[in-house]
RNA sequence: CGGGGCGUGGCGCAGUCCGGUAGCGUACCUGGUUUGGGACCAGGGGGCCGCAGGUUCGAAUCCUGCCGCCCCGACCA
């Protein structure tokens, strides 16, 4: 195990911190809530940025961005959606500090009290329909396919590093459509997109399917998600897509000319993934000696670290070395070369496998003499002495193979902990024991919904989409149902 | 917001019951020896003990109030 980190086994929530601090991801600010992303962890949401920013502009989105304010009439328009944040918005009263009379120091000045009061956005529906309002008069204004990145602020009770904070970092993207299939199409777009990007780039394999009326999002027709399972058994929701129906163009009045002449309220979607696939990223393949990052988002590729005795003898290692980084480069990896004098080889290593670097080269006078050079890979552990000539030949192949390895044992391990179950005695037992999926029949009542959810703490994740029609009955009520839905304790 | 725990050099902790002016590990700095899986030796710097009152000759320690953090629950991406 890890230095200074706590077993997976032992306390896994604890494990999960232990890692994103000391791997230098993230760390509590002394602002209650809210964290610091430091330049590792930030490098790997800006490796996210990229990837997911070509797939929405490769299916026609653009860019744009929207106030962090919002004017509490706003959000009241929409009546579903209002309640479903109430309970979390920080809100701005004033705009105005001075110096306290009796010089006991700052004080908010009564007198600048904001006539309304703003919101900080909890998302950004509201502002963003009120200018759609002005944007779209015609058939011919329409698709409007916007995303944008921003940070929002959701007041949370209790917050974990990148899971769940106080603000966070995500993209939303907001589209209207002149028709109703249309906005759906979108709707589903978006989540293969997600699913894309999860599996392909996080190498982490996603559930698709569609929320219950009780866990969809406030102000949506239909939710839809990916989900995924964390090495701990429970489910974490790595991103949502929401078919809006016409609720919010009704609430901001915005219609549109059809090409019949005919005036229509648009249709809407929105949609969103957050720092909280970082999250999801370490639950799902790190192990008790550190980081495991798949090579499509790791802020290093290859680390190379130097083994010597003299400065004469460094200097031998780095002319060998300069060759192949530079042609690493050239290729476009990103290599780090630790040549520092002041940790030893072991430190480094140790130190490189925490930080989830997928490969690592060890040079060393004996391999100068053989003309090899030590090869290891994260994932497994693996270590092999290769010629010296064929690393950078070799490299390119392991990166993919590595991120094909950590998706493959990811899949391996969700399958293993998806379960069939029929009655809900199994359920509430391998529930316990097991942990994980479970695919159970659902009369499809919110009461039946809620009761599990009572009685054992589980949650409809979703409704997978590829889930066969199967007739069958309620596990909890014995109702006739037609299909399964996925169970699972969720983050 | 309810229940529990904790605030002491950067980090992790001991000392608090039983008051006497702060210690350990680690990290840090300097010098030397080391370097193929988390080096060693020697020397050195750093803390008004969460904050504010009070008791006392004297408070990290006792009393009162406040603040913050963590864990468990309810709510949530």
């Amino acid at each position: 195990m890890g230095k200074g980190i706590t077993s997976r086994e032992e306390d896994y929530s604890q494990w999960y911190i232990d890692l994103v601090k000391k791997a230098d991801l993230a760390e509590n600010s002394d602002v209650r809530g809210c964290m610091v992303i430091k330049p590792y962890g930030y490098s790997i949401w800006e490796s996210i940025q990229q990837g997911l920013d070509k797939m929405f502009k490769d299916t026609g989105h653009v860019n744009a961005y929207f106030p962090l304010f919002i004017p509490k009439s706003f959000l009241a328009k929409e009546a579903s959606h209002v309640e479903g944040f109430a309970k979390e918005c920080a809100i701005v009263t004033h705009y105005r500090l001075k110096n306290a009379e009796d010089g006991s120091g700052i004080i908010v000045d009564p007198d600048a009290k904001l006539e309304e009061e703003l919101i900080v956005r909890p998302t950004s529906e509201t502002v963003i329909w009120n200018s759609y309002k002005k944007w779209i008069q015609s058939y011919r204004d329409l698709p409007l396919l916007i995303n944008q990145w921003a940070n929002v602020v959701r007041w949370e009770m209790r917050t974990r590093l990148f899971l769940r904070t106080s603000e966070f970092l995500w993209q939303e993207g907001h589209t209207a459509h002149a028709t109703r299939q249309e906005a759906e199409k979108e709707t589903l777009l978006i989540l293969d997109v997600y699913a894309d990007f999860v599996e392909n780039f996080m190498g982490v394999p996603v559930v698709k399917g569609k929320k219950s009326e009780g866990e969809k999002f406030p102000g949506a027709v239909d939710t839809y998600c990916i989900e995924a399972l964390m090495q701990d058994g429970k489910a974490l929701q790595a991103g949502t897509s929401h078919f809006l129906g016409q609720n919010f163009a009704k609430a901001f009045d915005v219609q549109f000319t059809g090409k019949d002449g005919k005036l229509d309220y648009v249709w809407g979607t929105s949609w969103g993934v957050s720092t909280r696939l970082i999250g999801g990223l370490i639950m799902a393949h790190s192990d008790d000696e550190g980081l495991i990052i798949p090579p499509k988002l790791a802020p290093i590729h290859v680390v190379i670290v130097p083994i010597f005795k003299s400065d004469e003898e460094l200097e031998r290692i780095t002319e060998k070395v300069d060759v192949i980084s530079a042609e690493l480069r050239r290729k476009g990896y990103s290599v780090k070369y630790d040549n520092r004098d002041t940790h030893k080889p072991g430190f480094k290593f140790a130190e490189y496998e925490l930080k989830g670097v997928p490969i690592r080269l060890a040079i060393g006078a004996r391999d100068l003499e053989n003309g090899t050079i030590e090869m290891a890979r994260r994932d497994t552990k693996e270590k092999k002495v290769v010629p010296f000539d064929e690393v950078t030949a070799l490299i390119p192949p392991l990166l993919v193979e590595i991120q094909a390895n950590i998706y493959q044992k990811a899949f391996k391990f969700r399958e293993e902990k998806t379960t069939k179950v029929d009655s809900y005695e199994d359920f509430k037992k391998l529930l316990e024991e097991k942990g994980g999926f479970f695919l159970a029949h659902w009369d499809g009542t919110q009461e039946t919904e809620a009761a599990i959810k009572e009685e054992t703490k589980a949650t409809i994740r979703c409704i997978p989409l590829d889930s066969p029609e199967e007739d069958g009955k309620c596990m909890y009520s014995g109702k006739p149902s037609k299909r399964r839905v996925l169970f699972a304790r969720a983050y």
